[in-house]
RNA sequence: GCCGCCUUAGCUCAGUCGGUAGAGCAUCUCACUCGUAAUGAGAAGGUCGUCGGUUCGAUUCCGACAGGCGGCUCCA
């Protein structure tokens, strides 16, 4: 992430009428060129951003908008997808037009090409756009009409369409408004920087750089289809990403926190940390955990356990197959069934003539926990001294994920979920909200995620089952309790499931990313569906409101969003292997044997690192592995009865005696410390 | 599901313009016994993802399938 521009609130500058806003920003100082030079102005009187070269009709109030700033890194990416594009059609003549917005990062533009891109092709095309970028074309706005556009982008089938969306652009998919914004269309030119000829020409709202050269820094990243206006429906453009920034250390910076990214993928670090593993001969997105992942995923279990005992919930088991039944009742199999595992058909019979003679059953893997739990609630009368009845379980479910949409951990096949199913009354709705929150939050902070902020997804009048006041009460009581944890809150109108909204938790992560942890969401429906009822204190029967809540999304999401978050190098008492002991010669190895029996003792993870390697190598291997506590027991060690650290960060702490080591290293995998120790933190400790 | 790319030793990757392959790391053995990120030597390890086609001959060319990667759509 580069440092966001601290500049001072630029003044309101006056752009004379007939005086170009350039001109008018020169004479009043501001700078033109560099990170914090203005790229284009925001008229106030509008609010809209205007091209450097704009020259206003009547006096204009503007302020500069500075290359460094979200609108100005939008502006230069802009301009640069526009370089793309002429590039595209300089080398591949014929090349259709598509979209060329810019996006979070960079920008991309789509192509409807004769073949689609090759990676030579980004390389040859990248090479094209700096030549562009040296020749300092410049960007030279035209109105136009709607029929003279048309004619002039006959050629344009994809530009014509949007035309044709003109002045609907809400309804138009994200980034055709780049294109054609308001009432009028306006075209850039590109122009010759010595001739002033038309070079290239491209239908778009603006605004743009003054000119090609203005551009800092940019690279092409890579290719993808894309369907046109993002429906499925639509035939598939070629999309081509690339990434600008306001000056060269800002490009750099970001490639780097690309490269920093790849590092911390869970799916490189299971593998280099023997944590898990996808099987192909299991399937697609199914997981198996390895002795080190494992431990990992134990850890994050039982103090989970241990958490929700203590929140009062109850524990249930249930399996991972049902008959169909089940999911008709739940309506899975109305409106799920393409996320599910196609049917095992079981127990048919047939006779000799093969005709059938018992009728066979489906039974389905099951997508979700909650039917199951619905049956549990539902197994005896209820009472509303018994509410809120919060049932757990972490439930393994299977989902037929698209193949094109599975993704290590983050989006597999079959996941755990840490599920729970809440039912209270209406009146307990509130309060049980808010004390849901507080601790999801809380357990997320345990685990070392502390950067939130929450999403409020809303009713979709189209789909939604419930009334207009059960949906307005469980709004109210998601926004009340969202608002109290004085987290930032951003709605999503129209997000919600058909059958209640929610409030989802997204956490951000060491490296800036952010990730939908938690959904706490409100459901009408099933309890209907079930029919679940308890008797109220008056003798009456209720419908209970039902609260679903997978606090980690699945286990298997949180392991990776952990893994990437540290980088591997989990809190000592997540770690797979907390302590490694390495004698600095053979001599030493039954000294550490006896050091890890008293750690493993106090149920410390404890290796100790007897092959023939030397030690060096053994100090290399042992952070590669990324262990926290590194004992190194060399002769001078083990005369005076002590080890030496050695920590993650390189720090060491030499001499300790065994009987203070021991207890130290204890107490900070008991304390669950998320920082890493550290000799001064071990020593303070 | 769609588009593109990829699949060679446990891992990361060379290579073969069609004549069945090589490195580093990891593994194993031996020597070394060393104080904070790689000691040296040796060995072993691959029907080149699977199936089919073309061919005298396919790891190499073609096709299908499986798996992976990047996007799109999807994520109730």
């Amino acid at each position: 992430m580069s440092a966001a521009p601290t500049l001072a609130a630029p003044a309101s500058i006056r752009v004379p009428a007939g005086t170009t806003a350039q001109d008018a920003l020169k004479a009043a100082g501001i700078p033109l060129k560099g990170a914090d030079g203005a790229v284009v102005v925001r008229d106030l009187a509008t609010g809209d951003l205007r091209d450097l070269a704009w020259a206003p009709e009547a006096d204009a109030e503007v302020e500069p908008v500075p290359a460094a700033s979200p609108e100005g890194r939008a502006v230069i990416r802009h301009s640069t997808a526009h370089v793309l594009a002429q590039a595209v059609q300089d080398l591949f003549p014929g090349t259709r037009l598509g979209i060329g917005p810019p996006v979070e990062n960079g920008f991309y533009y789509d192509f409807d090409p004769e073949r689609p891109f090759t990676p030579e092709d980004l390389a040859a095309l990248e090479k094209r756009m700096q030549e562009i970028v040296r020749a300092g074309q410049y960007f030279s706005r035209r109105e136009i009409s709607d029929a003279d556009a048309q004619a002039e982008l006959a050629h344009e089938p994809f530009k014509l369409e949007l035309i044709g969306l003109k002045g609907r652009a809400g309804e138009a998919a994200d980034g055709a408004d780049v294109e054609v914004g308001g009432a009028q269309l306006t075209m850039y030119d590109n122009r010759d920087a010595r001739t002033g000829d038309l070079v290239w020409t491209d239908l778009c709202r603006g605004p743009h750089l003054p000119r090609t050269s203005s551009i800092p820094a940019f690279s092409l990243t890579r290719s993808a289809a894309a369907y046109w206006r993002g429906s499925e429906k639509n035939p598939q453009l070629q999309r081509i990403y690339g990434t600008a920034w306001e000056s060269k250390e800002a490009h750099k910076a970001h490639l780097e926190q690309v490269a920093e990214a790849e590092r911390r993928d869970h799916r490189r670090l299971g593998a280099e940390l023997d944590l898990f593993s996808f099987p192909d001969e299991i399937g697609s997105g199914l997981a198996v955990f390895h002795p080190k992942g494992g431990v990992v995923r134990r850890e994050l279990e039982d103090y989970s356990r241990r958490r929700h005992e203590e929140a009062d919930y109850s524990f249930v088991n249930t399996p991972h197959i049902s008959k169909a039944r089940l999911f008709e009742v739940s309506g899975h199999l109305d409106w799920y069934a393409e996320g599910m595992y196609p049917p095992m058909q079981l127990d048919e019979e047939r006779d000799t003539e093969g005709h059938v003679r018992r009728q066979g059953q489906d039974y389905y893997l099951k997508p979700m926990n909650c039917p199951m739990h619905n049956l549990v609630f539902g197994s005896r009368g209820r009472s509303y001294r018994e509410l809120p009845l919060r049932l757990f379980e972490f439930g393994t479910v299977y989902r037929y994920e698209k193949s094109g949409v599975v993704h290590g951990l983050t989006r597999a096949r079959g996941f755990t979920q840490d599920d729970a199913h809440i039912y209270c009354t209406p009146e307990q709705m509130p309060g049980e909200l808010r004390g849901l929150l507080d601790f999801v939050l809380g357990l997320l902070a345990d685990y070392g995620l502390s950067d939130f902020h929450l999403e409020l997804s809303t009713r979709d009048p189209e789909k939604s089952v419930g009334t207009d006041e059960s949906w307005e009460a469980a709004t109210e009581a998601l926004r009340q309790a969202a608002l109290d944890s004085g987290l930032e809150l951003l709605p999503d109108p129209g997000g919600a499931a058909f059958y209640g909204p929610k409030i989802s938790v997204q956490a951000r992560d060491a490296i800036g990313r952010s990730w939908q942890m938690s959904t706490i969401q409100v459901d009408f429906n099933l309890p209907e569906r079930f029919g679940l009822e308890y008797t109220a204190a008056d003798g009456s029967r209720q419908r209970p409101v039902m609260l679903h809540r997978a606090l980690f999304g699945s286990m298997e999401r949180f392991f990776a969003v952990l893994t990437e978050h540290y980088a591997g190098a989990f809190p000592a008492w997540l770690a797979p292997v907390q302590v490694v002991g390495i004698p600095v010669t053979d001599e030493q190895v039954g000294y550490l044997r006896d050091v890890a029996l008293q750690l493993r003792a106090r149920g410390i993870r404890v290796e100790v690192d007897d092959s023939d390697d030397r030690m060096q190598k053994k100090i290399r291997t042992a952070s590669k592995q990324k262990v926290p506590f590194v004992l190194i027991a060399g002769a001078t060690d083990a005369e005076a009865g002590a080890v030496s650290f050695r920590f993650r960060d390189g720090s060491q702490h030499n001499g300790v005696p065994v009987e203070k080591a021991v207890p130290a290293i204890a107490e900070w995998v008991a304390s669950r410390a998320n920082t890493d120790p550290i000799a001064e933190a071990l020593v303070a400790g």
